[in-house]
DNA sequence: CCATTCCGATACGTGGTAGTTGCGATTCCC
DNA sequence: GGGAATCGCAACTACCACGTATCGGAATGG
């Protein structure tokens, strides 16, 4: 896998006035900013190049297309809220409630929430933009969770015949499910419940 | 709440030909098949009408524009495995697996989870139609979920403080986390090992 | 200094969809 | 039978984004 994946780099040097690095970046937050506004569909290459306040040719000299500019932006794009590795100090649920919140804000927040909502219709049918979502995005994400769970294993905090990938999308779920379809509230009372019932199951005992 | 929302009732009768009934019934199916095509936006009144086998004339006359449409077929919309209310001699867990079950089946196939997927970005901008989805294929399915929970607790099989607004995204979660992000395979092993997880949870005892 | 490349801006032709209108034919009520 | 509203079909204008081309100007290397 290489990480030149990037625009400017196709043209590294040589004569002529060198490419704007601040051009790059300008398109490409405007791409991400403008997925959440407008949706997949929606996201013209004219209103990209004209809230980055460049010229169309700018773009269409760095992307040939809106696919490829778009997976590039994902695969650029970092969360501000970044979930960080279990902590040797916090519980197994402490540790997830601290992910999951960091997921719900990230999420809740316009700009991944409203970014991910745009790209689901389109991911259904472009294989190459769902491969970089899940790649950029989600990825990351279910490895921390499939960390914590398997560090609680280890702790002997958590049952060792459980199915993580279940437990992390159910977690995960959940999110998506309110931010996505039904709107609900997402509050760090959720998170806890959330948390709570995954770790001690409904059934009574 | 009125349940003449359709199109062809805004004329019921009077001199001239009457409305073909079979019309409105092909538009409207049209209409749910090309939205998990081609999503809300890809979606067209002109491939609609050619869909239907009707002529464009035919469509506007009934609905003004495409989101009326939209939101009229949704309403409409029933889906093939609608869920069943708890039977009286089948436990909780069973329940769950038939009805979870279900859910994937039909979310599975690909009208409704294609649907849900096309829809999903409009209904983060078009709170009309986000209240349709919701009202028309989300409410249903949560509902039941809720009355099995509900029964459980009477019979004393489910713990009584649980959040079963809770538990029912989360079981409802999983299935739009993998049909509509990370595209994992969801088999009738994933509903029985996701009920026993919500059921027993994962902590050790 | 000069060729080369990038810059923003503008103009252009193309294609697809939105809605509207007109047509002849059809099907109902009175 | 006659008026009225329907039907499918096609033509039409209006609009918007695409992608390309061209412009004068700016920034680099040789």
């Amino acid at each position: 896998m290489s990480l030149d994946t990037g625009a400017t780099d196709a043209r590294a040097k040589g004569p002529g006035r060198p490419r704007d690095p601040e051009a790059d970046r300008a398109i490409l937050q405007a791409t991400i900013e403008l997925l959440g506004e407008e949706g997949y569909d929606g996201l013209s290459i004219e209103a990209v190049a004209a809230r980055a306040g460049v010229g169309k040719t700018t773009v269409y000299r760095r992307w040939p297309s809106k696919e490829p500019l778009v997976v590039d932006a994902i695969k650029r794009y970092k969360s501000p809220e970044d979930p960080q590795p279990p902590r040797e100090d916090e519980s197994t649920r402490d540790a997830l409630a601290r992910v999951l919140g960091g997921f719900i804000r990230a999420v809740g927040r316009s700009e991944s929430g409203r970014m991910m909502a745009g790209l689901v219709a389109e991911m259904a049918r472009n294989p190459e933009l769902a491969k970089a979502v899940r790649a950029g995005i989600l990825e990351h994400r279910r490895s921390v969770v499939f960390a914590i769970l398997q560090r609680g294993i280890e702790r002997g905090e958590v049952r060792p015949d459980i199915d993580i990938e279940v437990v992390a999308d159910m977690l995960g779920g959940i999110v998506m499910m309110r931010v996505l379809l039904t709107g609900g509230a997402v509050t760090p009372h959720l998170i806890r419940t959330a948390v709570d019932t995954i770790l001690d199951g409904i059934a009574t005992r």
